[in-house]
DNA sequence: AGCCCATCCTGTCCGC
DNA sequence: TGCGGACAGGATGGGC
């Protein structure tokens, strides 16, 4: 479901309630959480009064990080949703974990109707170590010089398939990839390695407009995408491509977008536009 | 090396 | 209205 900019979103919301405040308890809800967890994991009980340092990203994942460098690392993949709840609201099945807290009448829950994602209560140590051998740089720290470097290194990858290997640079996914791509004025199929210098400026410089803006808007609510704090984003209202399949191009006003498959996923582009 | 495909799940939507 | 199939914001592993 979400992307980085709906991962900040989340987030920023609850890191602003939730650091410094002291858990009261863990509680796993269904079997499958705990069928998901590595065997160095510890225990839901080893995070009874651990006070929240903080609660941050790195790509597509989410880390709280606790007193005593313990951690829990979060993936939400397709529908995976981490929000805050008022104790009386109903718990359906697809609720898979609640955390409350010491004097806070919210809890947080972690719900995700295709449990594709995860919630996996590891040491510090562990979770940084993971995140090193799993992602790239983020895309709104990598500089021009190390994005070129990467075009040229993974060249033959086509740039749907580049900007969605989490290794190259973490945390775009299939909404974005289309919107900056259409924003570079590049096809999903060219070559990484096939860019004139020109172009791979642009191509740097869209991905970091995109994905900032799409950051000030609290991300792409498209079906039921809301934040930690049921808020919904703004940012689908200025999709370009995404989800415009036959629809008008708005920058040439010419060509119909397409849809196609590639690298797996959906893409969606302009045939006159993007070249 | 990198693409395609199936897979992990459940819900929704579309065409008949 | 019911039913079957395609599809969905992610990631991985096998086969080619």
């Amino acid at each position: 479901m979400p992307e980085l900019p709906e991962v900040e979103t989340i987030v920023h919301g609850l890191n602003s309630c939730l650091a410094g405040r002291r858990i009261k308890e863990l509680i796993f809800l269904s079997p499958h959480l705990k069928n998901k967890q590595p065997p160095s994991a510890l225990r839901p009980e080893a995070y009874r009064a651990l006070k929240i340092d903080k609660i941050w990203r790195r790509g597509k994942m989410i880390v709280f990080s606790f007193q005593d460098r313990r951690g829990l690392l979060i993936h939400l993949r397709m529908t995976g949703q981490l929000y805050l709840a008022e104790p009386n609201q109903p718990l359906d099945r697809h609720t898979h974990a609640r955390m409350t807290f010491l004097k806070l009448r919210r809890e947080l829950r972690f719900r995700d109707i295709r449990k594709f994602g995860f919630l996996c209560c590891l040491e510090m140590g562990e979770i940084e170590k993971r995140l090193k051998a799993e992602l790239g740089p983020e895309p709104l720290d990598i500089e021009l010089r190390e994005f070129l470097e990467r075009l040229k290194q993974h060249g033959k990858k086509r740039l749907k398939g580049w900007l969605l290997d989490q290794k190259i640079i973490a945390g775009i996914g299939n909404i974005y990839s289309d919107e900056i791509l259409f924003r570079a004025g590049l096809l999903p199929e060219r070559k990484a390695g096939s860019l004139s210098l020109a172009e791979a400026k642009k191509f740097w410089r869209a991905m970091r407009s995109i994905l900032k803006r799409a950051i000030e808007l609290k991300g792409s609510s498209i079906s039921d995408y809301v934040d930690s704090t049921g808020q919904r984003g703004e940012f689908q209202k200025q999709h370009r491509v995404y989800g415009r399949k036959g629809e008008l191009c708005f920058r040439c006003r010419r060509g119909r977008i397409e849809k196609k498959k590639i690298c797996g996923r959906s893409s969606f582009f302009c045939p006159v536009c993007q070249s």
